[in-house]
DNA sequence: TGCGTTTGCCTAAAGGTTTTAGGCAAATTA
DNA sequence: TAATTTGCCTAAAACCTTTAGGCAAACGCA
């Protein structure tokens, strides 16, 4: 009897296009077995379980979204590296809903530790350095524009701005000239 | 045989129960029957399936929000009205963190349409009027309010801000202050 | 090349959730 | 009190999760 090749990698890569597909919440165990042909027990192998496995595409796409971040920022500064992070945000949770999904999920402290979040806060950080904010409104600053960004997405992404005019695109270049603007006149403690 | 009783505003309760105590992804109907002491199927005279009892509990969740919003906006403006806003929607994650998921699902256009959400965008919308904004630019600012509010309490309750110093008791306010002064030199086109 | 060991996928089985269909008895109304 | 509605029931099929134990393919080494 040949072998599927099953690998945990393979797993979290298929599991996480399952989920782009159907839905983050949908994404099963059965739905991964059907999707390689095999028993749903054998999975068990190379995942610990169901929960798992979510985790483990939440990783991916941290991940994924860290080396996009990453290089979306290189030689940007000021309003356009806002542009290019934010964009780099907007445009994966567009292309790929599942798994941005994944990315939302909390994480145990000791799986939140190993993940790309950490990279994440310092590629926020390093958009700071095109501005003058003393130290400890940076950490406020990365926690703003992460919770922008985030609510920004999550927002659009879910519709609830498709009930008022105008639409987005209007929105979305008008809140990036906002946040260049707070960040060169950062109010004072 | 004594009636439990049943209705579906009962069960839309103690669903939102269901879900502040275990997580709203752990809401199901068995885990509902089982603590109405009935039989599952029974369930099906008041609720359509299990998604349509999720939809319920959120759009619960949407209106107790606004109740909650509208009281708090009450007699308060400019940076006032911001916090008012802002921790009403921070408390009620953390006091009912299952119903805040809830709020958090996608709705069908239609049942969107009758939901809580319009009066959401309204309440921020009234806060905009302690600043000067012209109109195109309210309409943005209401998205970037609700984005923010939206992603931060999202990331704090996911645990997203645990990981660095200072911890969001610090941050918090400052984020008021930062969304007060932007209000105020909001950036012309 | 052949042997032993590891590893991959299997069958079997138990337990939980969802949903539909059909039935009896309690509550309501006339 | 009789007729009707309504509430909750049993039964059953379909799907997902997880554990236990087994056989055969692949690998490592003499």
């Amino acid at each position: 009897m040949a072998r599927a090749g099953l690998t945990t990698e393979r797993l979290t890569r298929a599991g996480a296009e399952l989920a782009d597909e159907v839905g983050f919440d949908r994404v099963t165990l059965s739905a991964l077995a059907r999707r390689f042909d095999v028993q749903v027990a054998s999975l068990y192998a190379h995942v610990r379980n169901s929960g798992d496995l979510r985790t483990r595409i939440a990783l991916l796409a941290l991940d994924e979204l860290a080396v996009r971040a990453a290089d979306a920022l290189a030689g940007r500064a000021g309003r356009d590296a806002l542009a290019a992070l934010g964009g780099v945000y907007r445009d994966y949770a567009r292309e790929h809903p599942g798994r941005w999904a994944a990315a939302q999920v909390r994480l145990d402290p000791a799986t939140a530790a190993a993940s790309a979040g950490r990279r994440h806060a310092e590629l926020t950080r390093a958009i700071l350095r095109g501005y003058d904010l003393p130290e400890p409104d940076q950490t406020h600053a990365v926690r703003l524009l992460g919770s922008v960004f985030n609510g920004y997405v999550n927002l659009e992404l879910g519709g609830s701005f498709d009930h008022s005019a105008p639409d987005t695109a209007q929105t979305w270049p008008r809140v990036l000239d906002a946040l260049d603007a707070l960040l060169r006149h950062w109010p004072a403690s």
